[in-house]
DNA sequence: CGAAATTCGTAACATGTGTTACTAATTTGC
DNA sequence: GCAAATTAGTAACACATGTTACGAATTTCG
């Protein structure tokens, strides 16, 4: 509401915060994604393993329920990573779900993929000097409330 | 570089930026995508609409230019706003491109529909304080920078 | 000038992604 | 304790999205 960097004009994309990190975000998961190329790995088998590898087990809801992917995709990713012997199933105690465990292939190839990811993102924090990079992360964590929100918001009403 | 807020663990997708982004902006487009489509607009329309209302005639291949959609999904999104009588495609001086202008309709609805879009900007932004925004907006530039400056490398090898 | 190379847009195909519906298992509540 | 409702996962389908190949037009350069 000051004004001054709130310009109320016939709407240039290329200024358009919502555009921008839509951008922004793609070309980054395209470089990352390029890297889990080289270790054969598509982009929500990564994410499954990123967070099977956080529990000594983890069922495939919690997948769903940490992660943008609905219950199909990671499915889906599960199935591969299985197939690959990255990821192991075994029966819990709710046979519903299966509990899933890291292979020490998976594990193994978990942690490349980790240390080129992390040193992706280090690469590009480094661009911002710290307290820029601060201060960014900073508003990243209050836009990422502001549209949690407004999320729930719109899916409260019918409740 | 400072070592305070580079923690170089195991690696917790909720902490990695790339994967924030990916999920903010997504989130972001979700919301947006359905302000716009009370006005019966999809997100590829939508940006058509923006580029094309920014000159008084361009052609397909401006839209590919200046937006993350390759030549089939501008085409496409061209022929349904066509349809919907939203834009007008001229014959433009070299015959293999059309001049795609906006209609009196298509700027009806582009201008409800941005106004919508602008308000949804600012509201979010609004949540950051005045200097937070400031510093905000900064780092996403340094980022766009960073990341268009490691495509070009990659991209460049084989040239 | 005229043949070769390039560009624009689209069509046809392949692939991926989301949606709906179903089965099996478990929990709830009468 | 058993019928009804809920949950986990998958299969089958529909739809959107990317890829490759092409036809028409234009530009380049011998």
């Amino acid at each position: 509401m000051s004004g001054e960097t709130m310009k109320d004009y016939p709407l240039d994309l290329a200024a358009f915060t919502p555009y921008r990190l839509v951008v922004l975000a793609r070309a980054m998961s395209e470089q990352l994604g390029a890297l889990y190329e080289s270790e054969g790995l598509t982009i929500p088998e990564w994410r499954v393993l990123a967070v099977v590898s956080q529990a000594p087990s983890v069922a495939a809801r919690d997948v769903v329920a940490r992660t943008p992917m609905d219950k199909m995709a990671v499915s889906r990713a599960v199935a591969t990573l299985e197939e690959k012997s990255l990821i192991a199933r075994a029966p819990a105690a709710d046979r519903r779900v299966s509990s899933l465990k890291l292979a020490a292939k998976g594990r193994a190839v978990f942690d490349r993929v980790s240390a080129i990811a992390l040193r992706y993102e280090a690469t590009l924090l480094q661009t911002l000097g710290d307290e820029e990079r601060r201060a960014f992360l900073a508003g990243l964590r209050t836009l990422e409330l502001a549209v949690a929100a407004r999320a729930r918001e719109n899916a409260a009403p019918q409740a």
